[in-house]
DNA sequence: CGGTATCCGCGTGGATACTG
DNA sequence: CAGTATCCACGCGGATACCG
């Protein structure tokens, strides 16, 4: 391709297609509520609780249904104590750290340009 | 904290109110649509047409939507020539390189972890 | 070619109530 | 405390038609 093209970063083919695992993973992990789940879960463990108050806004059906999804991608590990009260505590598992990694400078980013600009 | 936490990146304030700017904007930037045409616009400029046809799937209406979206928020640039018939090119703002910069090895890492894992 | 306008189905996601 | 279950509205987004 002729076009200046600065920017390309090894990722040889762009092109996805819908329904691919890909595009199925990346709507994932850039949900509005699975951004902020993971960037809470950034700085560490967390318990239910924390997360819904972290994750302002965010449903009770919202946080269960993003957790799971995460947890089945293999982003978010859940440890159950089988105590009375019940405890539950999330986590990132090496992948999501990974991830997560990658994804909290694309946040601060987003953050600093909002205040900025707006 | 008594967390390992060994993910802090400087981003001091991780509570963002519901509505503010950065959610507003952060919504915009992890579209569904918005990845896949900053990704796209990530190779250099790019008419109507050729984006429709990277970011596969999308409807005329999502496209319109999504460019004007990201127009506004100052990260893409629409250039329109008064030809017949019309060309009009899109690309990326200064602004929009920046962040695209770290959008792109995120996007990077999530195709191979789907590869490796799907 | 590069859009806009309109209609509308359906899935996302909020609210509420209930459970182990 | 940490969820599940159910109901339902509303807006996202696709399809279609049309315009400059």
């Amino acid at each position: 391709m002729e076009v200046s093209d600065p920017l390309d970063s090894s990722l040889g083919e762009r092109e996805f297609a819908p329904g691919c695992a890909t595009r199925v993973l990346l709507d994932h992990v850039t949900s509005k509520w699975g951004v902020l789940v993971l960037v809470a879960l950034a700085d560490g463990t967390q318990r239910w609780g924390e997360l819904r108050r972290r994750a302002t806004g965010i449903s009770e059906k919202m946080l269960a249904q993003t957790l799971k999804t995460l947890q089945a991608d293999g982003l978010v590990h859940r440890e159950a104590q089988p105590t009375i009260p019940p405890r539950v505590d999330y986590s990132l598992t090496e992948d999501g750290r990974e991830f997560v990694e990658l994804l909290l400078p694309l946040v601060t980013w987003v953050a600093d340009y909002a205040k900025r600009s707006g």
